[in-house]
DNA sequence: AAATAAACCAATTCCACATTGGTCATACAA
DNA sequence: TTGTATGACCAATGTGGAATTGGTTTATTT
């Protein structure tokens, strides 16, 4: 606003106290970002101004997201830092739906990736996570090794990434139990589908084809979720 | 091991132990899980046997995953809970390759999700951020609304789940540099490749094409990628 | 030898207190 | 009245030391 004669002894406005703060910002940009600014009352004592004025520019550098305040931390420079996730956090914020298209667009190319990277070890790790799923004596144990199954196929593809990335998944899966409760005591059946899905996904891995772990990896998924939303 | 005749009154062997702690666990797993048992020394004062007895149930018991324990937090019923990702640390574990198969798997699936699920005010944003790309006056500033272009897709995607994946994806490569540090002062090139990428991708949204859209992030990831990896 | 008791270690929590951005009320000035 | 300065207050966060706790070692006893 009114950016017009003030004199240079007088006061300086807010537009001043703007200019006065990107010079600083400009300056301490150079050295490492996340760099902490003095507090505001130390700030606008330095800077001979209001702390009210202070804030009213510092509003304006935080919306031009050059620096992030936070109540009891500081000020910053740079942007925010998105807070590291919580999966309870995130599970109350989701749906099932959410979750199985994340897992959809993972998991097949977790899947892919094992074939070309799974050490012999590991194959042989799956192919006893799986038996395991088959010989479950109730619904809490097979899901126990259905997700260590799929952890170890996030970690056969060696990719410390997509790894994190299910394993937040899986995290956020179990932190809340979404469909009806399984009855305590009661076996999957002998022929559950998952049972045979798995194999496949073995076998394409061990096989070493990539896009066929990933096809099979798919419809494996595609099952659970048609369970999962329609009927059992 | 020997669980024959031990009078009534006298110490119980371990297996004793490991019973009673089983029953103990049966009885607390009822309630909310998570569940913290008194320290070991108060624990093992109270079913009348020594520490180190204890303790031998007691990994008996976690090595099963009925519980875990953790020094000075405590011992704890259900299996341990897999700590929260924190980016830094992942980027000390991964490299750029692994970021881009992470990149590559999620974003088009996001892209192809804000086509359908995008509000008209979001995209109007993404062509906002489209456009200070553009004029930006150095790399940094480039790098930050480049980086708020691709969140503000997986805020449009309306999936909660996808969407803290890809902030924690972007926060493990803002926490290193990757590649040649970007001269200070030097703007972008009037032409940058991701100029017309990014427009093919908001042109997709914009026209409810899921499946253009995913291909256009295909792409731009495409050409990201192999600037990184190969020739400038 | 083997079990027990106690001491020690390191990671974590807990708690009181200082710091800090955000907000409000009063006094003062234009 | 209007707006600004001043100061107090609030809630969230950081800080530092003491207490807690699982893990380990050492000495003692049986």
């Amino acid at each position: 606003m009114n950016s017009s004669f003030q004199g240079a002894d007088s006061a300086p406005d807010s537009d001043d106290v703007l200019d006065r703060l990107r010079a600083l910002l400009s300056e301490l940009e150079q050295g490492d970002a996340d760099k902490r600014l003095p507090n505001e009352r130390e700030l606008a004592l330095r800077l001979g101004v209001t702390r009210a004025r202070l804030r009213k520019s510092l509003l304006v550098l935080e919306e031009e997201g050059r620096l992030w305040r936070g109540v009891g931390r500081g000020t910053f420079i740079g942007p925010k830092p998105s807070e590291r996730p919580d999966a309870a956090l995130l599970a109350s914020k989701t749906n099932p739906v959410q979750v199985m298209r994340a897992r959809m667009a993972i998991e097949p190319e977790l899947a892919g990736l094992a074939a070309v990277n799974a050490t012999d070890d590991e194959i042989a790790q799956l192919k006893e996570l799986s038996r395991r799923c088959k010989f479950a004596s109730n619904w809490r144990e097979y899901e126990v090794y259905d997700a260590l199954f799929h952890h170890e196929i996030a970690v056969s593809a060696h990719n410390t990434i997509l790894l994190a990335l299910t394993d937040l998944l899986t995290q956020v899966r179990r932190s809340v139990t979404w469909g009806r409760p399984r009855p305590e005591g009661v076996r999957p059946p002998e022929v559950h589908h998952s049972f045979v899905e798995h194999d496949n996904i073995i076998d394409a891995i061990s096989h070493r084809e990539p896009i066929k772990a990933a096809n099979a990896m798919r419809r494996h998924l595609q099952t659970v979720e048609d369970r999962l939303v329609g009927r059992d």
